[in-house]
DNA sequence: TTGACGAATCAAATAATTTTGATGTATCAT
DNA sequence: ATGATACATCAAAATTATTTGATTCGTCAA
């Protein structure tokens, strides 16, 4: 039910990197606003982010798939793309197990 | 007003490490039941710590350090003792600050 | 003072992450 | 088929983090 201190350290961890926390950003915005660059209606693709943050593709790759491992980014593969989106859901669980952990009344 | 990358993944590697999940679960549940362990009325003491979780006092410190670096932990000097508490406002502004950035209808 | 205790800090060793350039795989258009 | 594109994956190098065993610092009691 509740996250164990592997697990919220993944989550933590994957939140660790500044650059993580760009390209969660950046993907955030790409979902919630009119989608930034070219290709993306519901996610990026890994090519949008290399420019977007002038990076170099393995390292986006590398990136993404440590916000993967830890659950906050969703995948969907379209023909030669792959569109990354962010996951609600882990970082609504992360907060709430933080608040549960570490708040004396906390509010659920 | 909000923080930044550095700042917010400054707090994320902070939690990044299940020993100083350990750590804080111990500081947390001092500060809410009676106090566990023997010296402390609010906050925990090195010793403390080191003697529940069976590591050496150095290794202990510097976890302590790395959490209160973060301003995850609050310090109060007393004699020969060094009582650490949680500070709930940054885990709090943590929160808030993932919400914000990540939640399209976020709650403020 | 001296000695003992609680804790910080340091330097060296070890371990984990990140970056890089190269290579591999899948998809698509020609 | 061939070549181009989008991306993953790999191995080596570079960078950071963590652990360890001193050593040091501050406080207190004798």
């Amino acid at each position: 039910m509740s996250y164990n201190h592997e697990q919220l350290s993944l989550i933590a961890r994957a939140f660790a990197d500044p650059i993580r926390l760009q390209i969660m950003d950046l993907i955030a915005k790409a979902g919630a606003e009119k989608a930034i660059p070219s290709c993306c209606t519901k996610g990026m693709c890994v090519c949008d982010i290399q420019e977007a943050l002038d990076m170099k593709q393995s390292k986006v790759s590398y990136h993404l798939k440590e916000l993967k491992k830890a659950g906050l980014l969703h995948e969907r593969k379209e023909g030669k793309w792959h569109y990354y989106a962010v996951n609600q859901d882990t970082i609504e669980r992360f907060c709430r197990e933080l608040n549960n952990r570490f708040f004396f009344n906390s509010p659920s």
